[in-house]
DNA sequence: AAACGAATCAACCGCATGTCT
DNA sequence: CAGACATGCGGTTGATTCGTT
């Protein structure tokens, strides 16, 4: 039997979210927090998969994201653990507040590897490239359709050597970045610094650039509550979730969901 | 002003991993 | 231990924006 997909794909909406979507979502998980992420485009009442959803909320909306180009210090930190972790983005967001491993990737894909290659470095290995390629002709990052392929080959070779490396790493350093990281727990925790601008950048890069009506930033701070509490009020139908959790716990029913859990 | 190419970045896809039964 | 399932991760795509001619 093969896996099943994610989701059902009939029906869900793709491309770029709306305004209302993400008014819906970030509604939504301010006031939910959220439990399994298949059930959050449900009880959102969003026509999305809950893959979706998470990319959509850890990568754009989350409250505690900073937004804008990467200042120097946070680029050389990110060279820096890229030269040890390798394509390890989500290792590397991690230790980076308020960025995610998507725009870590991006980042580097269009801005670092450039940098550094225009300073004679192997974007891979960060050695001069005479020393790491004998024949920059044939260096396969030239044309960026062979480059997922090297790369990924190369982030397994790193894969095999960074794995004690990033331990001591991970051991060794105060998590600054791990609030930022996609830990549950973290998800919705919100910081002072970034909400405002979330929600500037949030609206502004809306297609068709329509305003959302954001929640009170004040509001963020009392998530990490309302994750402990308010699931089992919602899904029990009795909290401030109202009927949605009535129906939605009838509706997940068939998807194998356990109340209990979430007693 | 229009056309074109390059650059950027949000979003998707498929696989890997972790957890539970 | 094996299978099922949910989530996370990294690579890639494609739409949009920007810059140049």
């Amino acid at each position: 039997m093969g896996r099943q997909p994610c989701c059902e794909k009939v029906g869900l909406k793709k491309g770029p979210w709306t305004a209302e979507e993400d008014q819906k979502l970030v509604a939504f998980l301010l006031s939910h927090g959220h439990c399994c992420w298949r059930l959050v485009p449900k009880l959102a009442g969003l026509l999305r998969c809950g893959k979706s959803c998470r990319l959509r909320w850890t990568n754009y909306l989350r409250p505690d994201l900073k937004r804008g180009l990467l200042s120097d210090d946070e680029e050389k930190l990110v060279i820096d653990l890229h030269s040890q972790l390798g394509n390890r983005w989500s290792k590397i967001a991690a230790r980076l507040p308020g960025r995610t491993d998507n725009e870590i990737k991006n980042h580097w894909n269009t801005h670092i590897r450039k940098k550094l290659k225009k300073m004679g470095l192997d974007p891979v290995t960060h050695q001069p490239v005479a020393a790491s390629r004998a024949d920059p002709l044939q260096d396969p990052q030239q044309d960026p359709h062979c480059d997922g392929k090297a790369s990924s080959q190369e982030s397994a070779g790193y894969g095999t050597g960074a794995s004690a490396e990033e331990e001591a790493l991970t051991s060794a350093e105060p998590k600054q970045g791990a609030t930022c990281s996609a830990s549950t727990a973290s998800a919705v925790s919100p910081s002072p610094c970034s909400s405002s601008s979330a929600s500037a950048s949030a609206s502004a890069a809306t297609p068709g650039g329509a305003d959302v009506d954001w929640p009170d930033p004040l509001d963020l701070f009392q998530v990490d509550a309302i994750i402990d509490m308010d699931w089992a009020s919602i899904l029990s139908g009795s909290g401030g979730g109202g009927d949605i959790g009535v129906d939605l716990f009838d509706q997940c029913s068939d998807v194998g969901f356990d109340q209990e859990v979430w007693m």
